[in-house]
This record gives C-alpha cells, structure tokens and sequence, in this order.
DNA sequence: GCATTCCATAAGCGATGGCTTATTGATGGA
DNA sequence: TCCATCAATAAGCCATCGCTTATGGAATGC
C-alpha cells in the first residue's frame, strides 16, 4: 500500500527542483510533446525526460503517447495531496481564502 | 532584492525533507525548545538546529531565546508563499474549497 | 527493408544534502 | 569563578540528485 506521507513525499521533491516546477508550471499553459519542452528550456531532451518521469510517479502529470510523440499534460487533482496537506495548517496562513473556507463551512456544513 | 521564485524554492526546499517536515508538524501543535524537539526525534541535536536553520531562512518558523533554551514556533504566514502558488494552478485541484472560492468571487469581486 | 525522428533508459560525473562527531558560544546556578 | 546545560557551527562522510553523453526502442516515411 502507499501511505500518504509516502505521497506527500513525492509531491513536495518533485516540485522541489526549479526544472521541474518550471516543466509543470509550462504544462499548465497547455499540454506539450517532450520536444517541445525541450525547445522551451536549456537542457537536454533526457533531463526533460527524466524530470516528466519524476512528475509522473508524483502524480503530477499524464503521458500520452501520439504516434512517435508523447505528449505531457497536468494530472487533474495531482496537486491534491499539497492542498490537502497545506489545508491541515491553515491556521497558519490566515488570509481570505481562510476567511471564504470558514464562510462556507458555515452555510453548508 | 529576493524575488518570489527564490522565495517559493525556500519553502518548497524546506518542505521537501521528511525529517523537515515532521518539525514543522510537530511546530504547529505549539511552541517548542530545540532540546524537546530533539528528544522527539530519532536525529541528533545538531541535525536538528540545521533543519530548523532551514526552516526559518525559508520564514517557516521563529526561534526566540529564553534563558538557555530557543524556542522555536511556525511563523504565521511562512505558509503563504505555497498557498499563493497552489492558488495559481487552483484549477487543477478541482474539488469543493475551488468552487467556493469561484462563488464568493462572483460574491464579492 | 532502411533511415529518420522522438523519447526513454543507462552510465558516469560533479555538486549538493543530510547526517554524524567534535567544538565553540551563551546562559544560568552553585 | 567554575561547571553544567542548551544551542549553533565546523568539518567530514556517504548517499542522492541533476546533469551530461551514449545507447536502445518504438513509430513513421521513403
């Protein structure tokens, strides 16, 4: 089985690395072929690769394979493990989504 | 100047580690002396003053000497350079605290 | 079939990270 | 003053990471 330490874990080092967080952060702009991406950065076409494979095991991003492309887009609900793990402290990070949350819970509990 | 990206690779840095992580968590259920905090954890005391080091470059925590003791807390806020940047992608975390964040929107714009 | 394109994997290298033990610094009590 | 306690820093070690080049593998076009 898989705990959810073990996932958080594999969220917060995949968006740990600037590449990456620039890779998914890309993504969300619209999904892309690894050649692509590869244009978009200085590095080489196996470090993309390499970090879309992190992303992926994460749960951050879909591959879909398009003849001799592959074609990476962002896996809805990927970041939901950091959500729901910033979600558990937000006593601490008092602002107005915090206010709206509690609005809500109120009107529909 | 300290632009936002330093700031978010701060925090997801910091956030990152495991051992980190348990500090933090175990922070935001109060106050506490580094001499507790190593007494909570399998590492020694100065594996943990370099996480908390960490933690309070990335503005996750505080530390306030008392006597001999540091204690050290979350700082509020520390939080919210996440929050912001979860926020960006909100529409990929699509569940119920996004919809009510798109109501209150239309609300209050 | 054969060459070409796109991507993934392998192997290796230098840098970084997290831990340890040893030491220093600061505070307080006898 | 002297010693004990608590925390931070220094130095070094080993593992991991991110990158590179080289290679393999699948799909396409000729």
């Amino acid at each position: 089985m898989q705990t959810a330490a073990q996932v958080d874990d594999r969220v917060f080092t995949a968006l740990a690395d600037p590449s990456r967080r620039a890779i998914f952060e890309s993504l969300t702009r619209g999904e892309a072929a690894v050649k692509e991406l590869t244009a978009r950065f200085a590095i080489s076409q196996p470090a993309v690769s390499q970090h879309l494979a992190t992303l992926r095991a994460a749960g951050l991003v879909h591959g879909r394979r398009e003849g001799r492309s592959v074609y990476y887009r962002v896996a809805p609900g990927g970041l939901r493990p950091l959500v729901d793990w910033i979600t558990q402290y937000r006593a601490f990070w008092t602002d107005s989504l915090e206010r709206l949350e509690r609005l809500l819970e109120k009107m529909d509990p």
